[in-house]
DNA sequence: GTGGTCTACATTTTT
DNA sequence: TGTAGACCAC
């Protein structure tokens, strides 16, 4: 234990050392925050003496979570017999559901619905309502409600705008479906916990005794809620460590509360405040940029990071033409360093919305450049996979109307939208969920109101599910090979354009499903599908290849080469209703301390977006940040301005090049602005 | 019920 | 420019 602690610094130390009480620990980024809190909870346990069930730490991802965990178990004492709680926040609402939802008047086999699911079914509650609103915008409302707290009933008394109040009727009405299918949703999986909580005093103390001592990773990024559930937690003794960087709250807009960061020593009494701004990280231009550029946020708690590292490369800027110019540029770049034998590892892009990546994948792909990109369509969320996962939960529990309708006509049984509605009416009207009725109407017990062929393919369905479950509570040890004969989904896809991805994602699930069970032969469908629902496909295949993401992705990951995009105003900071300039620059300060040694920051004099060619700006970040001396004033290759090109002046405003002329280092430019001809050199205006 | 065409629309995303 | 979902014809 002595040399966990002498492995750290004074501020780092002053944190794992400081037991009871509040605490916040501003951990820069790089500052070896997870290094802080895993020495933490291994001192706490294992030189304090405080029994490893007596603790609780929450992380935002699994990643981060087994992260820690992984950490943290190898600095602690084998001894131990318990291993500490270490998960994320929903992971911990649904461990306290299996055992408490019973509270609310609610059975603990309820199933936990994805985004996409919730999705579908706003979708068909819209068109059931005759809503035309943005699915979207329902599902982040809806979600935002649950956050706050507010139940259907109050958000339809006080909606006021027509908009709002057609989402408070989906919203009521959503609520009543999952509840009556007994579904919860990720927003639930706190919510419902913290409801239990809040209205059972008893139960509060018991858990807060419990979890004597708590720590919260990421804490910037929480919400309301989740302060709340804290508060419940921590009410018997105020143990909270929040371990969190307000300049890096990104996450704003999903709802996180900068606030619970900023005023967390006013909520709690005598809280302790640690800084942690050694960055171990970077070097020393990386961290001037980026320290210079967060000085231009407001609302901040205000720390500065100090390299440990020193000096090192100052930061590159990569101006082009246009965006496949960038990527030619780049991979060229990207190439000399593979050649100079840098790990591909080591080396990613970034960029702050997801649609510039595909100018990457295509420039990369041109020039023989293998990369991984990290987003877009996730594993679990993949038709294909969506399917088996309903086949899955319908065996798991037969009386999950949602997912029996996702599966009914797949592969293809004949089974269409109006034959699934009329079941779904009768099966309504007997008060019997929807495979009741499909079973019960099969074997004469109610009248049948499909067609022959349907009732047909109906009852062959029923019978497939029927020998699965069977099979499904012996041994899962066959259960795919025999999930494949009777469904046959895989002949469903092989038929599809794309069919071949999606047989690989099909058997890498399967591959999947047999090494959980080989794992652990006791595996329960149910246990599976709760595994699964709450797991999402960070940690991606390990490929030795370059790296491509949006900087929301690329948070808590650091990398010795960076190139970062789009660095023009517009696209970062991404303008446009509801944008957040503050947030905009923390995003930029996360992007820019990403960089280990060697970081290039690039723009583009246009880009093509949503069908368009626009004339762009560089971004004020690259001034804000130090690195061009004012961003108003460009300072381009006098080569870039040609007769006809739109210009823009400080003082004459707009204007359109007539002629150009070299003048000493630079060119003279005529310009007409509205029939005003000037000469004016060219570093005096910008191209727009 | 299925399959093809047309049109509106387009941040960031974990659980 | 790309795509998801709506819509219409078999």
């Amino acid at each position: 234990m002595e040399q966990i602690l002498n492995e750290l610094n004074p501020s780092q130390r002053e944190a794992v050392e400081h037991i009871d009480g509040a605490m916040l620990i501003l951990a820069g980024a790089g500052s070896g925050k997870t290094k802080t809190l895993t020495a933490r909870l291994a001192y706490l346990v294992g030189e304090v003496g405080i029994d490893p069930a007596n603790t609780l730490t929450l992380t935002f991802t699994n990643k981060a979570a087994s992260e820690m965990r992984e950490r943290a178990l190898k600095l602690m004492p084998t001894k131990v017999s318990y291993p500490p709680l270490l998960c994320t926040f929903h992971k911990f609402g649904l461990l306290f559901l299996k055992f408490h939802i019973e509270k609310l008047g609610r059975s603990n086999n309820f199933v936990i619905i994805d985004s996409d699911d919730k999705k579908r079914l706003l979708r068909s509650i819209a068109k059931a309502l005759k809503i035309d609103l943005n699915l979207s915008f329902i599902a982040s409302e809806i979600s935002k409600y649950k956050n706050s707290l507010l139940t259907p009933e109050v958000v339809l008394e006080k909606a006021e705008l027509p908009d709002y109040k057609k989402v408070a009727k989906i919203y009521e009405q959503y609520q009543a479906n999952i509840e009556e299918n007994n579904l919860v949703d990720f927003d639930d999986l706190l919510m419902l916990t913290y409801r239990i909580l809040d209205e059972n005093e008893e139960l509060r103390r018991e858990t807060s005794n419990r979890y004597k001592y708590i720590m919260v990773d990421e804490y910037q990024d929480t919400n309301e809620l989740q302060f709340r559930l804290l508060e419940h937690l921590c009410s018997e003794h105020d143990n909270l460590c929040v371990v969190g960087d307000d300049d890096q709250s990104i996450y704003g807009w999903r709802g996180a509360n900068i606030r619970n960061i900023l005023e967390f020593a006013d909520r709690f009494e005598n809280t302790k405040t640690v800084k942690l701004e050694t960055n171990y990280r970077s070097t020393e231009p990386i961290l001037k940029a980026a320290n210079a550029l967060i000085e231009h946020n407001s609302t901040r708690l205000g720390k500065k990071l100090v390299s440990h590292k020193g000096e090192g490369k100052e930061i590159k800027l990569l101006h082009s033409l246009d965006e496949s110019m960038e990527a030619k540029a780049i991979a060229h770049e990207i190439h000399d360093l593979i050649d100079s034998g840098v790990d591909p590892d080591e080396i990613a892009v970034l960029y702050r919305i997801n649609a510039l990546s595909r100018s990457l994948e295509e420039g990369f792909t041109k020039e023989g450049l293998a990369f991984k990109l990290i987003g877009g369509m996730r594993f679990y969320e993949r038709a294909e996979i969506k399917d088996i996962i309903s086949y899955f939960r319908v065996l798991a529990n037969p009386h999950d109307d949602f997912s029996l309708v996702r599966i009914i006509n797949k592969p293809k049984r004949g089974i269409g939208k109006a034959s699934i509605e009329k079941l779904q009416k009768a099966a309504f009207d007997v008060h019997l969920s929807l495979y009741e009725y499909i079973e019960q109407s099969i074997s004469g017990k109610l009248p049948s109101v499909v067609s022959k062929k349907v009732a047909t393919a109906l009852a062959k369905l029923v019978e497939d599910i029927q020998l699965l479950r069977d099979e499904a509570k012996n041994a899962l040890g066959n259960f795919i090979t025999l999930f494949e004969e009777r469904i046959k989904l895989k002949d469903h896809y092989a038929a599809m354009v794309d069919g071949f991805d999606r047989i690989l994602n099909i058997d890498e699930f399967y591959g999947y499903f047999r090494d959980a069970v080989m794992k652990n032969p006791d595996l329960t469908l149910d246990e599976f599908l709760n595994d699964i629902s709450l797991q999402s496909d960070q940690d991606q295949i390990e490929e030795n290849a370059i790296t491509i993401m949006s900087i929301h992705a690329a948070k808590g990951l650091e990398f010795e080469h960076l190139f970062v995009i789009g660095l023009e105003e517009e696209f970062f900071p991404l303008l446009g209703e509801g944008s957040n300039m503050e947030e905009e620059r923390r995003l930029g300060y996360v992007a820019i301390t990403r960089a280990k040694s060697d970081l290039t920051l690039c723009y583009v004099d246009s880009r093509f977006y949503k069908g368009r060619r626009k004339m762009i700006d560089k971004s004020r970040f690259l001034g804000e940040a130090g690195l061009i001396s004012d961003t108003s004033l460009k300072i381009t290759k006098s080569s870039a301005f040609k007769k006809g090109d739109l210009v823009k002046h400080k003082i004459f405003g707009i204007g359109r090049v007539q002629a150009a002329n070299k003048s000493g280092k630079e060119y003279k430019l005529l310009i007409n602005f509205g029939g005003n001809k000037k000469e004016i050199l060219s570093s005096f205006v910008q191209s727009i």
